[in-house]
DNA sequence: GGGCCCGCAGGG
DNA sequence: CCCTGCGGGCCC
């Protein structure tokens, strides 16, 4: 074999394409159009000159395959017949070049589609992924025109290159690109380890937990509930939560206060539900907002979700009562056996561990579960059909669902079966099959809408499962095909408990926040959720972490600005200095350090920042510099207020034992500062130029996958 | 990061 | 009144 599939693995690792502006990856040169070549099967263009085996003749060039398309082969599974499914699909591909009624966006949509499914089996959830992603593009074609439209522009730029379409559930490489949740898992899942759009590597733990980048979600959301109100689609508002809009702090007792945290009673209930109320919490039981307990809201710790009714128990992972139903539970990993795929979630019941003396928390289990108690009341919520609150947690590791931070409401499931099986400690754990039913969209989808009822999915584990629990009247909580949306077909069971709140006088909202975001245009409002954590101001050049925070490359710079990175722990009464650098993102204890090497501008978001600018500009002159300007000097202002808060509590976690801070007193960052050239150099690499014995330079570790 | 210790709330 | 519980701070 002479062609260059048949060179061994790391040879075609190092050959690479040429990147967005035609550059080559290789060696950073952009070649000529004599030195440009273009793959006849999927169209990228490659460097001539940095290429191993180069056509020979000009017929061989046009004809020329790149080396991506011929190790295709390679990565697909073996075929059933001699010829296989690898030449079937490359037939494919030439069929769709061939097309001539067709443009060549549809060519490589088409193209991408064909690689996606290459001959593997789909299972349910991707399936459910492919009918949505095609249901959306039936809806983009009926979307025409518009050229000025928010939600064209997020669609240009924001796309997911393996669907060619706005990203669900966005994850966001290191290297500053975005993909469906989806698509990442099954290209890591084939053992990909670069990224699909510029071949940096991707760390493994972003491999393994890949992070949803909720800002990105909101964003899309937001254009498209936008453009479906523009085109006279359905009218409903929907709310996005945004931190500025909570309480500044959450009401803790004197004693409280006294103590700390850790042995606080509990604060005040701002909502006047009883603690049996099933259901999401609505607007008329909360005094203070008078807009409910929205999805999506995010409290720091248990202590303050309670304060807000979404699960009461301040540790206790269900809420309920044996005879009655169980109104809430808390997903925060812990019990091994639990396994989350966002919309549904397999909950393991309570109990089964030995908890005497002051163990509150330990993990072993030793001896079976049963239904009883709190398992008991999930068994009848089940059998009722009760609308269920879930909260998930930062505890969470093994879930993308997972907030990065704090305590998050999801909104209200559903029971659909429970049962018991042998657990991974082998016991026997009760089990619970959950599935969403909400009428407000989950902080992970940019659909615009709740949920539709959806096929119950198979659970492998009911084969040796006992005591199958399902329910066999109609559940209270159903979907209204007439109304569209979830609601009580019977009245919901009566409260046996008191309302445990009195008049809230501790937290005081200026609502006028709310009213000028209603006035703001979807453009601002957009603008406004491209936020960075830390100047609060919108981003200029976005960086998003691997922990899926968005900042300015600039603060974050500042963040890290002369920092010891060095970590010294004492141990043993002798200080360890520690060979890897531990530094957290600014929003979270998540540890950066590897990723702060070489940090990539999220450059697909850059772009969709700056035409939101330079429209809105167009339209407003100077209107956005000037409200964003009395936005933070504002008093009594909710969004300065808490970003300050945030400011705070990210001086807190972002420290590691007293090494880096972020420093407070460094005076903001003016706009026209701000407004620095945007070119290739990354933080890293700039770091670089300062020179590498500068404290301030990050060591400058080579990871393994790290070919270059 | 793991273990220990603590207090609190709610079910029964 | 006792038991239970997918917290949280702090120390090592």
């Amino acid at each position: 074999m002479t062609s260059h599939s048949s060179l061994p693995p790391m040879a075609q690792v190092r050959q690479l394409p040429c990147d967005g502006d035609g550059v080559c990856m290789l060696c950073k040169v952009k070649p000529s159009d004599e030195d440009n070549l273009s793959c006849k099967t999927c169209a990228t263009p490659w460097h001539l000159n940095c290429l191993t085996s180069r056509p020979e003749t000009i017929a061989s060039a046009l004809q020329w395959e790149c080396p991506d398309c011929t190790s295709l082969s390679l990565d697909l599974p073996p075929a059933t017949a001699s010829g296989g499914a690898s030449d079937d699909l490359i037939a494919k591909i030439r069929e769709i070049e061939a097309d001539a009624s067709l443009t060549e966006r549809q060519k490589a949509k088409m193209r991408q589609e064909l690689m996606m499914r290459g001959n593997a089996c789909l299972d349910g959830d991707e399936k459910d992924h492919k009918r949505k992603r095609g249901k959306e593009e039936e809806m983009n074609v009926g979307r025409g025109g518009g050229s000025n439209d928010v939600l064209d522009l997020l669609d240009g730029s924001l796309n997911c290159s393996f669907c060619m379409q706005l990203p669900e559930r966005p994850v966001t490489t290191p290297c500053g690109h975005n993909f469906c949740l989806k698509c990442f898992q099954k290209w890591v899942g084939q053992g990909k380890r670069t990224c699909a759009k510029c071949r940096c590597s991707i760390p493994s733990k972003m491999a393994s937990q890949p992070r949803i980048n909720s800002t990105l979600v909101v964003a899309i959301r937001m254009a498209k509930v936008s453009k479906s109100i523009g085109s006279g689609g359905p009218s409903k508002v929907y709310h996005f939560v945004h931190n500025r809009n909570r309480p500044d702090k959450a009401y803790t007792t004197e004693r409280a206060q006294r103590s700390g945290k850790a042995n606080a009673a509990s604060g005040k209930i701002f909502v006047t539900i009883s603690p049996d109320h099933f259901g999401p919490i609505p607007a008329e039981n909360d005094p203070e907002r008078n807009q409910g307990v929205l999805v999506g809201e995010c409290w720091e710790d248990r202590l303050e979700c309670r304060q807000w009714g979404a699960h009461f128990p301040h540790v206790a992972g269900i809420a309920g009562q044996s005879n009655y139903g169980a109104q809430s539970v808390a997903l925060s990993g812990g019990y091994q056996d639990d396994e989350d795929h966002g919309e549904w979630f397999l909950y393991t019941g309570s109990g089964g561990r030995d908890l005497s003396g002051n163990r509150r928390t330990n993990k072993d289990q030793s001896f079976d579960q049963k239904f009883e108690k709190l398992n008991q009341a999930l068994q009848v919520s089940c059998l009722k059909g009760y609308p269920v609150r879930v909260v998930r947690s930062h505890k969470e590791k093994r879930s993308s669902y997972a907030p990065e931070k704090g305590v998050r409401y999801d909104g209200v499931y559903r029971i659909e079966k429970c049962w018991r099986k042998v657990g991974i400690q082998g016991f026997k754990v009760c089990r619970y099959l959950f599935v969403r039913c909400d009428n407000e969209p989950a902080p992970w989808t940019s659909d615009e809408h709740g949920d539709r009822p959806r096929p119950l999915p198979v659970i492998s584990e009911l084969k040796k499962a006992t005591e199958i629990t399902e329910r066999k009247d109609c559940p209270l909580w159903d979907f209204d095909e007439e109304e569209c949306c979830w609601k009580w077909k019977k009245p919901p069971p009566p409260s046996r408990k008191r309302v445990a709140t009195g008049k809230s006088e501790d937290i005081k909202r200026s609502r006028n926040a709310m009213r000028r975001a209603q006035n703001m245009s979807v453009r601002e409002k957009l603008l406004k959720e491209f936020s960075c954590l830390i100047c609060r101001q919108v981003m200029t050049l976005p960086i998003t972490t691997p922990c899926a925070h968005n900042f300015c490359k600039l603060c974050l710079e500042d963040a890290f600005a002369g920092k010891t990175f060095v970590r010294e722990r004492s141990r043993g009464g002798r200080m360890l200095r520690s060979q890897k650098n531990v530094m957290n993102c600014p929003s979270c204890p998540t540890d950066i350090s590897d990723f702060l090497q070489n940090p990539q501008v999220n450059r697909e978001l850059m772009e969709v920042i700056e035409s939101l600018k330079s429209k809105t500009e167009e339209e407003n002159g100077n209107c956005i510099e000037s409200s964003e300007e009395t936005d933070g000097n504002e008093d009594g202002d909710p969004s300065s207020a808490s970003a300050e808060a945030d400011i705070e509590n990210s001086e807190i976690t972002g420290v590691v034992d007293g090494v880096q801070t972020l420093n407070k007193s460094k005076p903001k960052r003016s706009r026209e500062h701000r407004k620095i050239d945007i070119g290739e150099s990354s933080l890293g690499a700039e770091r670089l130029k300062e020179g590498n014995d500068s404290p301030s330079s990050p060591l400058h570790m080579q990871s393994d996958d790290d070919f270059q």
